[in-house]
DNA sequence: TGACAATTAATGCCTAGGCAGTAATATAAA
DNA sequence: TTTATATTACTGCCTAGGCATTAATTGTCA
């Protein structure tokens, strides 16, 4: 029932250059350096954009959850809504409902750059997948999410035991 | 001639969790956690190995071409470097034939370590690497090289009115 | 109710990287 | 040779994130 897992990577003959994670690497690095420039226009960093399209996309309304959406944690991202605050781009408002919370909102200029920014990162994408077609556009994202979830600390049901 | 090419992504029905670049920083931050948890033996981070390695395999021997290596540059790589000479895994040597240049070897510590890097990274990769194919695999590598190599000149046509 | 666990946002301390310089050195062109 | 340009390593200043801890608050359960 049970196929055999080959192991592709042996320790003798690994190099770097061959290592699927030095090329993720490589990938996403020259995404970042793409989305930076794209981004300059808005006086944001290549980074700064992500919060502002999850808060104007819905995908997030706090801090924690924000942070979750964004692979990090809360200690990251009160720093990040600092910078986004300093900026004038969002506002925090302490819930009422939950004294811990605090809940996230769009500022209006937030909400002017936040509507056009996936203008300029839809052309970036589009840009890096130059060459693709969609079968190997679907291919990859499969690939990357099942890479994804083969990390060791998935089963966070165990994790907490 | 021209094979016309197709927009991946537009603006409007753009989500977070679709995005390949969203999904690209999923996989590989899955990947910066294993290693972490993997190099904690040798009491190094889950990208102080990296330097390690790359010196090790004779990829680089200056600051200069251990940072492009990297995907840095020398400003980041003189610090990460200043973090493992700290630790005592590596040795500064200033060049004889080019006085501009840093020399970089690794202590016996770092070469006793270094030697059995490989050994646990190539452990974490094929981890990630559960239920792949060896066409998956060739096909992941391809797609992130092609993906890396279509950015660069984001002289956008439209940008630059 | 009261004790206890969980969650939230924030902070301090650390690693890590990007960018704009700088001084020293090397190379190329005049 | 002189001049100009490029490269190297490094520094300061900034953004960015990881981890542990804290205070406030909420939920759970005896």
């Amino acid at each position: 029932m049970q196929d055999i897992q080959p192991d592709f990577y042996d320790a003798a003959n690994y190099t770097p250059e061959e290592s699927v994670s030095y090329l993720m690497k490589g990938a996403l690095q020259a995404f970042y350096k793409s989305t930076d420039n794209e981004m300059q226009r808005f006086d944001l960093t290549g980074k700064q954009w992500a919060p502002l399209l999850l808060i104007a996309k819905g995908c997030c309304d706090t801090v924690a959850s924000c942070a979750r959406a964004s692979y990090s944690d809360s200690g990251a991202m009160t720093r990040m809504l600092d910078r986004l605050e300093t900026k004038g781009l969002i506002r925090r408002i302490r819930s009422v409902a939950d004294r811990r919370v605090v809940n996230l909102e769009l500022t209006d200029a937030g909400r002017a750059i936040a509507e056009q920014i996936p203008l300029h990162l839809v052309k970036v994408l589009n840009q890096h997948l130059r060459g693709f077609d969609a079968a190997e556009l679907a291919e990859l994202k499969t690939l990357l999410r099942r890479f994804a979830a083969n990390g060791g600390d998935t089963h966070i049901a165990g994790l907490t035991a």
